[in-house]
DNA sequence: GCCAACGTTGGC
DNA sequence: GCCAACGTTGGC
């Protein structure tokens, strides 16, 4: 089972927006990258959720519950998406300047590549940032 | 609010 | 197919 990070604005969708639903669809997603990462994206999953710009941490983890599929906001109609739903908020949630600060995260793309919206988190990524975060 | 990094667009 | 101009993301 594969491990993934999403990024959102908690402005736009929060982690408590994705609680109260219960499970979204995640689309608006083009960056070509990203997209591939989506494409990748197997039910049951796990995915750590990220906001971006305010508060800038993990604060939850959710579930991969539908395989991607078209993205129909997208105009071109090139898109994919997939359903995600939330499994647990973190107790602590892990903030980017901790991240940046421990040298075990030095190569992932939340740190290399601060712009990539959806990305995988290596296994060893994710056993240690649920550690810092309480579970 | 600024701006660096990065993607995309479109003229040639 | 190149690349300059432009737009966007997202940390600071």
């Amino acid at each position: 089972m594969a491990r993934w990070l999403v990024k959102s604005e908690p402005a736009k969708y929060s982690w408590d927006d994705l609680v109260r639903d219960g499970r979204t669809e995640w689309d608006g997603v083009r960056n070509p990258m990203a997209q591939g990462h989506l494409k990748a994206m197997r039910n049951g999953d796990l995915v750590f959720y990220y906001h971006s710009n305010e508060g800038k941490d993990i604060v939850g983890i959710a579930e991969v519950v539908k395989e991607s599929y078209p993205d129909d906001t997208d105009p071109k109609g090139r898109s994919l998406m997939v359903d995600l739903k939330a499994v647990k908020p973190f107790p602590t949630p892990v903030t980017l300047s901790a991240i940046k600060s421990d040298g075990r995260f030095a190569t992932i793309p939340l740190v290399t590549n601060s712009r990539l919206s959806v990305q995988p988190v290596p296994d060893e990524a994710w056993d240690a940032i649920c550690k810092l975060g309480g579970l």
